[in-house]
DNA sequence: ATCTACTACCTTGCTTTACAATATAGCAAG
DNA sequence: CTTGCTATATTGTAAAGCAAGGTAGTAGAT
């Protein structure tokens, strides 16, 4: 068992969450998660998972001019990405809770 | 996006330590959850859950008798177990701080 | 006897999702 | 012109939760 399923429907979340403080691209995304804790979020977990939520309707994107390389696609947090971003926050609470409450048994 | 993709890669750790409390057969297990705020595990998703950690070496199985309905497989927790309890433990305090740490920043 | 309901276990097929691997391409320094 | 960093995207694979369905045992009511 990796520690990579742990992950399933909690890096979305995460990521909007990044995304609702600032304007972010891609690949500053898969840096900055690891400052958070997370190791090593490849591109090829990111990407498709930035796609899916602009196809969702979560996050927009703009493309901007980049001062080191090819054009960045920064992405901003829509009203709709918000409402989901505070049912993520309430579900992960709730989840934490629970797991916390079972791993305490112990002791 | 449901709260199931939320469970992968952290039930198993959360059943391991209900057993590791006390001896536990599948469909106790089921209810039991529910106890600890989890809301309908399903069997369909519990029993392939014990035979692959059985299968892993991480629980044991013996039959019991019971006094309402048929034979019950009551599971056990072996040493193997505890070590990947402890692992699992590890790996979810870890990941939990660093999604309230990014969940936080938004105030 | 038969029907209903609860207990108890197991299997099949579906779906979602993280991720490795790979591809493409711009820019800059040496 | 090559090396290395930046930057985005695609393909294929594997893991795992779960709905749906199946099989049985026990027991009380009709």
């Amino acid at each position: 068992m990796s520690s990579t399923q742990m992950l399933k429907g909690i890096l979305d979340g995460c990521l909007l969450a990044l995304i609702a403080e600032e304007e972010l691209y891609g690949y500053e995304l898969a840096t900055k998660l690891a400052a958070y804790g997370f190791s090593d979020i490849s591109e090829g977990t990111i990407y498709p998972l930035l796609m899916r939520m602009q196809k969702l309707g979560w996050i927009e994107a703009t493309h901007r001019v980049s001062p080191s390389g090819p054009k960045r696609k920064y992405y901003t947090v829509t009203p709709d990405g918000r409402t989901e971003l505070a049912a993520f926050t309430t579900r992960w609470q709730k989840l934490s809770a629970s797991v916390q409450h079972i791993l305490k048994e112990e002791s």
